[in-house]
DNA sequence: TTATACCCCGGTTATCCACTGGGGTATAAG
DNA sequence: CTTATACCCCAGTGGATAACCGGGGTATAA
C-alpha cells in the first residue's frame, strides 16, 4: 500500500510527455531525467515496459526519443501504475482455491478495497495530472508574488 | 498493493480470536498456528506486534495464551491490518515537502487512492468478517446436502 | 560515414519478507 | 518449591525484489 520509486518516476516522465505532447517532438530520455532529477539508465528499463506495454512510443537514432502513444486525456493512472507494477501473474482468481473459509472472506474484502483504490486512480487521465500541476504552478507564482 | 501473508496471517489469527471471544478462556499460538495452517514461530512475532498496538493481551505461563483487547465488533480492519503493516514512519508529511510540483500532485492523487482503500477497510470489523465466514460456511453446508 | 539515442542483458547492493532457532521469564498446577 | 507450560526477546538465514550501474549492440538523421 505504497507508492513505489519505481511509479513515481514513470509517471513523473509521462507527465514530462505530456506537456509536450503538443509539439510533436519526442523527448529524450536525458531530458527528463534531467528535469526531474531521475536516474538516466533507471528511467530507461521503466519506459521500456511502458512501450511494451503499447503506453509510449520511441523513436530510435539521431533526433529520437519518446511520445505518448495515445491522447494525454486517453491514459489513465490506472493504466500506468498497473503495466509498471506488473498486474499479470497472481491476481484475480488464480491460485486463490486453496484457502480456508476465513481465508476467503479476508481475500475478499481485500479485493474490495482494492477496487475502491483502482477506481480512484482509473478517474485521472495524464492530461487531469498535467492540469492539476499548472492549476499549482499559478498559484505557487501568486503566491510568491 | 498487496495483500502481504503477513497481514492475512494475523486477519487469520484474529479471526480465530473472534470465534472463541465470548467463551473468555485464551487461545494459544499453537492452536491457531494448527487450525488455519501458519508457522507457529512466525505468528508468535506477528501477535507480538498486535499485543504491542494494544489490538490482542496476553497471557503469559501455564494456560495462559491470547484475547482480545476489545470486543471484535470495535476492531476494524483498517485497524488491524495498519498496525501489522507498519504505519510509523514515512506517512501522511514528513519528507514529503522536497519534491517536484509534479511530484507533489502525483503523491496527492496516491493519497486520494490510498483513502478510498482505507474507507473500505475501515467499515467492515472483526465481528462483521465472522459473520461473513459464518454466512459462507452455512452456504457450503448446504451445497454440500 | 558518423554521431546520436534507443535497446538488450547482466551484475550489484540494499532491503524486506517469510521463517527458524536459542535462550529467558512469568504463571498455574502439583 | 518445583516443574511443565506458553509467552517473550533477539538474532540469523534464504530468497525475492527494488533501485541502480555498465557494456555493448542497433537503428536513424545529418
Amino acid at each position: 500500500m505504497e507508492l513505489s520509486c519505481k511509479s513515481e518516476y514513470a509517471l513523473l516522465a509521462l507527465l514530462e510527455l505530456t506537456a509536450h505532447f503538443n509539439s510533436g517532438e519526442p523527448l529524450q530520455i536525458r531530458q527528463i531525467a534531467a528535469e526531474q532529477s531521475i536516474p538516466d539508465r533507471y528511467l530507461e528499463q521503466l519506459l521500456a515496459t511502458l512501450r511494451r506495454a503499447g503506453l509510449v512510443r520511441s523513436q530510435r537514432g539521431a533526433k529520437g526519443g519518446y511520445v505518448l502513444a495515445r491522447e494525454p486525456w486517453k491514459i489513465t493512472l490506472l493504466e500506468a501504475i498497473n503495466c509498471i507494477e506488473g498486474l499479470d501473474s497472481q491476481s484475480s482468481d488464480a491460485g486463490r482455491e486453496a484457502k480456508s473459509v476465513e481465508g476467503m472472506v479476508i481475500w475478499e474484502v481485500w479485493q474490495e478495497a482494492r477496487q475502491a483504490a483502482d477506481a480512484v486512480l482509473q478517474k485521472y487521465t495524464l492530461q487531469d495530472l498535467a492540469d492539476q500541476r499548472d492549476a499549482r504552478r499559478q498559484l505557487d507564482f501568486m503566491y510568491y508574488i
